[in-house]
DNA sequence: GAGGGTGGTTTTAGTTTGAAACCAACGTCT
DNA sequence: AGACGTTGGTTTCAAACTAAAACCACCCTC
């Protein structure tokens, strides 16, 4: 992993987590965290990936702090990956990218699956992005801006 | 592109869209693309990747419709590339992405770009996840749950 | 103490990536 | 007209990465 971060060595805001996740199944492995998946055993079964790539994956997503891995379930010899905080703070990430595959990649009247508020048991809403005073904002609406002093490439 | 897809032929809602975007570069380009970039020249220089990969990349963005051609800017013989709809619809998993990388991949002190609300000129606020009532709910909350009737793999 | 499940690493081949070179079309200066 | 630069790619080839399968080590049970 670390791919190449030749040319730039700040990367900007967007680059930098593609660095840590930027490749298929990372994404992958999260989401099955995010579903209640602990063992090595759990995401290889769920994935169908091989135990060599699962291998590496975890170890890089251990090397970025997204997983730890905690010593004993139940008592027993082996260990689990379980999110850590920046691991869970990849919740909005998933569901933009689920959402987006929702809408775009599925026939309308094709199934699929979604997204429930457990305490209400209905479908959670769109994610929204609002400006401060609560308007929401799209693509149109906004631009990234270099705060006062940054030699920061973006 | 298009991976292993090998061991699911129906896709989940998640894996569907790694399909089309789930390397390094594609998202940047789309970045790029949101940032007003539109000839394959300023995608280079922008992001510095060797001109066979963009090349690459742009054919995928185009195949998965993510980007298309438009034949002429204002009479160059040369085509541009901007994102349609879909691509369009990409704009809160950057921002999904953005948000994290700037919690977690930068020291409290370093500085990086904003997203800023063009009418306000503040920066906008964090993604929101609401139920239907309007509660802010973040993963505990939620729970993935098929429709009545889904031979779908989740 | 043989067999089986779990959690990996190693081997090896196939695929992808990417830098550099090449190429073609067009514009432009002289 | 013809040399020359710019743009937008494609081709070549070596290096890096991916992944399937084999292997290994540990523990448990029978």
């Amino acid at each position: 992993m670390a791919k190449r971060v030749s040319h730039k060595e700040s990367l900007c805001g967007v680059a930098r987590p593609l660095d840590a996740i930027g490749d298929w199944w990372s994404l992958l492995i999260v989401r099955d965290a995010f579903d209640g998946l602990r063992r090595f055993g759990e995401f290889q079964k769920s994935l169908g990936l091989a135990k060599n790539i699962l291998s590496a994956r975890l170890r890089n997503l251990l090397a970025h702090g997204i997983i730890e891995t905690v010593p004993a379930p139940d008592g027993g010899p082996y260990q689990e990956y379980v999110l850590t905080e920046k691991g869970r703070g990849l919740f909005p990430l998933l569901v933009a990218l689920r959402q987006w595959g929702e809408d775009f990649f599925f026939e309308p009247d094709e199934a699929h699956v979604l997204l429930v508020d457990k305490k209400a048991g209905l479908p959670v809403r769109r994610l929204e992005l609002r400006a401060q005073d609560g308007r929401i904002v799209g693509a149109k609406d906004t631009f990234v801006r270099l705060p006062p002093t940054s030699p920061e490439t973006e």
